[in-house]
DNA sequence: GATCATCGTGTAACTAGTTACATCTGGCCC
DNA sequence: GGGCCAGATGTAACTAGTTACACGATGATC
């Protein structure tokens, strides 16, 4: 109320004037750490109540060098198995002491770049991010800055980049080998759209190298367009017993597609995803899938991201396991082809 | 190279020694602003070139008083009807400059209070939030901050809060409505956890004021947990022929626990649920609805709160409509009872 | 009673970058 | 050739908070 009511956040010199000391003793009343007496502490304190004093955030910043906080760059947020991820993530990061900025790519490696620089001007001491493949101007940014960089959802101990994540070929080959020990032997595999999805790509690539099954790929769009596929899919070979989408949200669309068609799931066709989203137990048959441990994922990149940047030791690449979650695929009748 | 082999980040300081000018033409090339003769510019491009200097945010947070940044404070990260919430408000934030910065409450009103203040630390502009229930300890933080906030997923223009959401008590006698007007006349009420949920409660207490209806209400668990409740509620009374769910989780679980008891739905139970989340389409039957405009929401709040905290004018309310989705809810066959 | 340690506190120099003001140089006009 | 203006650049004082160091005042020990 005195002379400064235009300004309307106090800093430290008007609560030193107020309480009528020095600002390394309000510093040092804040902080906590130095020794003060209780006489001075209190009117400190009351000095810092009375002019509503809050400390600056970016000062400390400065000063410790430290900003605590983390990004992370992920396609979208709009997907159960992203949100599940980053919300194992927060979680890991808020006990680490790291706040969570995320951004979203929409999978496009130059928004992913410009995004990452905007968090790096916010001064993020680390990031999260989706896969092994970015662009040449992320590459340079995180050389330049020298910034610790955890990719997730892939694991690759060759890579560049420090991966926690899993194997995307073996958990394509997991579903393959279910469905081979239920005796499918002519199996068409559904995949959606590849560009810019390495994960996607290093499934379909397992799957191309097992010459000794009869798989046809089908390429789909994504999202429930995939159930109008599914005709085309059947029509081409009627000896198909089994659909394996490289995603669940493709194997719901498949499976909306084929009751459309009356064709039964599981009696007259076995269909398993990857993914085994949360949705996939709930929808009728449920949905065979191979399960991705995101939720580790999300608590171990946390964990060794925070690592990372408290030491400055690069974290170590982490693989974990996926599994086949068996729940409504059947046992094929020894190959024989459906009713046309 | 020379003295400074320890220090990792270079500062303007470096740049200008390196250079051969001052700390203010150093800053006049990076910002841009003022002119500098085309020979200087280029002999501290290449000091910057070499080494390797990028400007501290902090130290620009300091100086501008801006950190560009809004926190959201939600329940959890792990649920459709945030994340998509999420998606947009973030996309519309980076439109307006904003990076977004995320913090999990899990429904406990201490740690909503405890991650706010860790977001304000961090130098945060304004908070979106859900719900107009919070603690005390939120609020005197935001008063004493006067940190622009944002409620979100409610309508409410009493609220000493700026809400930009759905009126959550029409969204339920909207999906009553719709029952009703399919001849529905004894229907059972689920509702989920409301402790700590004002929308849950809010839509609870709507449907309790219409006292033309017979309304049965159930308190069910959260999730696929819903489905053992199925068999209580329809065992209370064998005149139920619609189940009114407060939420798409609890209609999906619901649903469920139907097709175990042999009961068809929508032949002999109409379901309805509150969010129309994605995953509601793809289910079988697909699920009528509520829908609520989250994208929608999401947009809105990030253009409102970036404009209140640009020009420090107070937002104000904006209302969005849900509406109703009707997908596999059928015509009661005249109140007839089930077949027990 | 002198010496030393300790506690409380202030001074001032840091952290990094911005910017108002001063200064210097050169060109142009009269 | 003096005066004036503009462009380019430097100086130093800001932004807010931390902290090494110094100083003075106690109290305890010899």
């Amino acid at each position: 109320m005195t002379e400064k009511t235009a300004k309307k956040r106090h800093n430290m010199r008007d609560v030193a004037r107020y309480a009528g000391v020095s600002v390394a003793t309000v510093s040092r009343v804040v902080s906590g750490a130095s020794s003060v007496a209780d006489t001075t502490q209190a009117r400190v304190r009351s000095a810092i109540d009375a002019l509503n004093f809050v400390p600056s955030a970016a000062a400390r910043v400065i000063n410790s060098g430290r900003s605590y906080m983390v990004g992370a760059l992920v396609p979208t947020l709009d997907h159960a198995i992203f949100s599940r991820f980053l919300d194992a993530l927060e979680r890991e990061l808020a006990d680490h002491g790291f706040s969570l900025v995320v951004a979203t790519t929409h999978d496009d490696p130059d928004r992913e770049a410009r995004r990452a620089q905007d968090l790096l001007n916010l001064g993020v001491e680390g990031f999260v991010v989706s896969g092994l493949s970015h662009s040449d101007a992320f590459g340079d940014l995180i050389a330049r800055y020298k910034t610790p960089v955890i990719a997730t959802s892939y694991f690759d101990p060759s890579s560049p980049l420090v991966t926690v994540g899993y194997d995307n070929g073996a958990a394509a080959l997991r579903a393959l080998d279910h469905l081979v020990e239920m005796g499918h032997e002519t199996i068409a595999v559904l995949s959606g759209p590849m560009r810019d999805n390495d994960r996607t790509r290093a499934r379909v690539r397992a799957l191309k190298r097992q010459p000794a099954q009869a798989l046809q790929f089908h390429d789909v769009p994504m999202g429930l367009a995939a159930s109008e596929s599914v005709e085309d899919v059947l029509q081409s070979d009627p000896r198909v017993t089994a659909i394996l989408c490289l995603s669940d949200v493709i194997a719901q669309g498949a499976m909306n597609g084929l009751r459309r068609l009356d064709v039964r799931v599981p009696e007259d066709m076995s269909v398993v995803g990857v993914d085994d989203l949360p949705s996939s137990q709930s929808i009728w048959p449920p949905l065979s899938s191979v399960h991705l441990p995101v939720t580790r994922m999300g608590t171990c990149a946390a964990e060794r991201l925070a690592r990372w940047i408290e030491t400055g030791e690069r974290a170590r690449p982490l693989e974990l396991e996926t599994r086949m979650v068996a729940r409504s695929t059947v046992r094929s009748l020894d190959g024989r082809a459906r009713e046309p």
